[in-house]
DNA sequence: CGGTTACATCACAAACATGTGATGTTCTGA
DNA sequence: TCAGAACATCACATGTTTGTGATGTAACCG
C-alpha cells in the first residue's frame, strides 16, 4: 500500500519522534534500529529536511531531530514527499472520465479504501502514533 | 493501492464479463479498448489463462472469454496471480513482531485499511461491478 | 492443404525503486 | 587550529516493473 521508501521515512520520523527532546540523533543509530541501509536512510533523512519535517545539525554532535513537536505533523505531511507522482485519481478500471457524478462501476466500492487511506494519512499524528504504542508497552 | 500489471488484469476481466455470452474478444481489442499496451496486454491474459479466469482459443475466430459467469469470479481472483511477493502483513513502522495482541502503533489504524481492501476484493464479483456500471449508464 | 489470423513465447529495453560505496563539506570540541 | 565526526552529495549497481519487437505455434476457412 505505501511503498519501501514511504514506509522507511515514517519509521524514521516515528523514531524522532519517539525521542523528541532528547536531543539530535545519528542517521546511522536510526537506521540501524529501524532496519534501514544506513546510506538509504540518509538520502531520505535528508528530503525529510527539505521538506522541513525534520533538521539536521552537522559536526560532532550533529544528527537529526524533528523540525516541531510530534502533534504537529500528521503522517501525510512525512509520506506526501516520496510518493510517485502518478495521479491519484486515475480511474481504476481505466475510464478516461470516473468521478462521483460519473462513476464507473468500481468507483464507490473503491472510494471507500481511498477516503480511508487518506483518512489515516491525515487524520493521525506522529504523537498519536506513539501515544498509543507507549500506552502499549506500560 | 493496486500495481499498474494488477489494474491492467481488472479491465481485462471486467471487459470480458461485459461481453459475457457474445463470444471471445481479441487480445488486440481488449488493449485498445482498454488504453494497455497490446503486448502486455497480451501477456496478462495468458497468465489470466492460467489462472483459469480467462480462457483462450486459437485460430481464426480465436480470442478470449471469461471462464464462468461474472458473478462466480471475485475481484480477488482476478488480482491474486499478480500480487507482489512482499508480505502483506509486513509492520508499517518496521517491528519484528506487529499483532492483534502486541500491535506497534500504527497497528489498529492501519488495518482498517488493510481489512478495507481485502473486503472491497473478497466480496465483489466482476458482476458487481458490471452491473453497478450498466445500472449507471441507464 | 495452405494461408491467414489469432494466441504463445522469447528476447530485450526503458524506467523506476532500492541499495551500496566513495568522497566532499561543515561543524564541534579538545 | 585541526582532527574527527557527522551530514551532503555523487556515482553507480541491482532488481523489479512496465513496455516493445520478433518469432513460433495452433486453429479456422476458403
Amino acid at each position: 500500500m505505501l511503498s519501501r521508501t514511504e514506509e522507511y521515512a515514517l519509521r524514521a520520523a516515528v523514531y524522532l519522534a519517539r525521542q523528541y527532546g532528547d536531543g539530535a540523533a545519528r542517521a546511522k543509530d536510526i537506521a540501524r534500529d529501524t532496519g534501514v541501509p544506513a546510506n538509504y536512510m540518509s538520502k531520505i533523512l535528508h528530503q525529510l529536511a527539505k521538506a522541513g519535517v525534520v533538521v539536521s545539525e552537522r559536526g560532532r554532535t550533529g544528527g537529526f531531530r524533528l523540525a516541531a513537536p510530534p502533534n504537529e505533523f500528521f503522517l501525510a505531511t512525512v509520506v506526501r514527499p516520496f510518493e510517485p507522482q502518478v495521479e491519484r485519481t486515475r480511474c481504476l478500471l481505466g475510464r478516461p472520465e470516473c468521478s462521483d457524478v460519473n462513476p464507473c462501476g468500481a468507483h464507490d466500492r473503491w472510494k471507500v479504501i481511498k477516503e480511508a487511506t487518506l483518512s489515516f494519512l491525515d487524520g493521525t499524528t506522529l504523537a498519536d502514533v506513539i501515544e498509543d504504542s507507549e500506552s502499549d508497552a506500560s
